[in-house]
DNA sequence: CTGTATTTTCATTACTTAATGAAAGTATGA
DNA sequence: TCATACTTTCATTAAGTAATGAAAATACAG
């Protein structure tokens, strides 16, 4: 019933090793960075899969639910960071990872500025123009820190928008040249 | 017993009320950025404050226990964002905040950069050398993938070093002319 | 349609992390 | 050195977050 196309058939034990610890800390720096230990590990076991697996892989593979990759799949696509791929005369989907470091890193890009700059901006915006009629040095104060604060969180948004719809080859040069290698 | 002056003593409400929505706001980021919620109001109630508080009232002020208090502002001092500063004729000891935005930004980016980027770093070099003399076209996958990564990474850590080295007056000018504003 | 393969949902459970506050520890002034 | 003000610790409790898996929903082949 199961089929025994696992992803890891076959392999050499020393690539397993290597690959299953790759894994592992994509995971364990995924939750440092606020996204789910699991989804990362999906992201990074699809990240180094030679071929598309399916739910049930995945499943196998990480020795995760069935509810727990099917979320964590669903949530990785709307990221944009893996895709489905039906294979004609099968009915189940399986998954391909965005291999493209270059592209991986603009998708986190804009994700991060999305959710995590962007109401920020907001916020320091609506503090800013509050403040700005209030009386009183302390009012002042504040003031001047939101204005602070607003100018530069604005000018980082501007960047990571900037370089987030830059191509590589266009960026990564002008970076090292630069900021040295 | 417990003395009055708290900070927010004769403050015009709606300065109270701004101050009470950014020091919200910051702390719901921080739990985005993997900052615990507490240590981001603390660094955003000491960032707004005229003068440096103590621990009472940090305690009084978010309406929080002495030990969560005492834990975050210890975490703080850690990472540089706040210092400790005594008053002659007094035992208590009083935090004020780092308020200038380009220092909090290097000591927040030096930070994230030890604790988040270094370790992928160290462990994406081990998994190129390990997998550099494995046979097979899937290992030679998985090689590509490791160098792809690291060459990546290693190139982001070193212009968070650089930037996070530099002055302000040579970053931001530069930044805007380059990134428009 | 109807039966089966596959996906999705969601109430429950498990795990992880943060907060509490009393007790222990430390430092200071008299 | 004693009494007191203040700080730190840490076992316990609470809150928040993720994982499970069975049941429901959906899609598809015949």
């Amino acid at each position: 019933m199961k089929n025994k196309n696992n992803a890891d058939v076959a392999l050499p034990s020393d690539l397993k090793v290597a690959r299953d610890e790759f894994i592992g800390s994509w995971g364990a720096m995924g939750s440092a960075w606020g996204i789910n230990r699991t989804m990362a590990q999906i992201h990074a076991l699809l990240m180094v899969s030679a071929r598309p697996l399916t739910t049930d892989e995945v499943m196998a593979e990480l020795q995760i639910s069935r509810g727990n990759a099917n979320t964590n799949l669903r949530e990785l696509v709307g990221w944009g960071l893996i895709r489905t791929l039906i294979v004609k005369g099968e009915r189940k989907e399986y998954f391909e990872a965005e291999k493209d470091v270059w592209r991986i890193f603009c998708i986190v890009t804009r994700e991060r500025k999305r959710r995590e700059i962007e109401p920020i901006l907001d916020m320091l915006g609506r503090m800013r123009d509050d403040s700005r009629s209030m009386k009183g040095g302390e009012a002042q104060e504040f003031h001047k820190m939101m204005k602070g604060l607003q100018d530069f969180v604005s000018l980082a948004d501007n960047v990571m928008e900037k370089i987030a719809r830059s191509e590589e080859g266009k960026v990564i040069p002008f970076v090292v040249k630069t900021f040295g290698k």
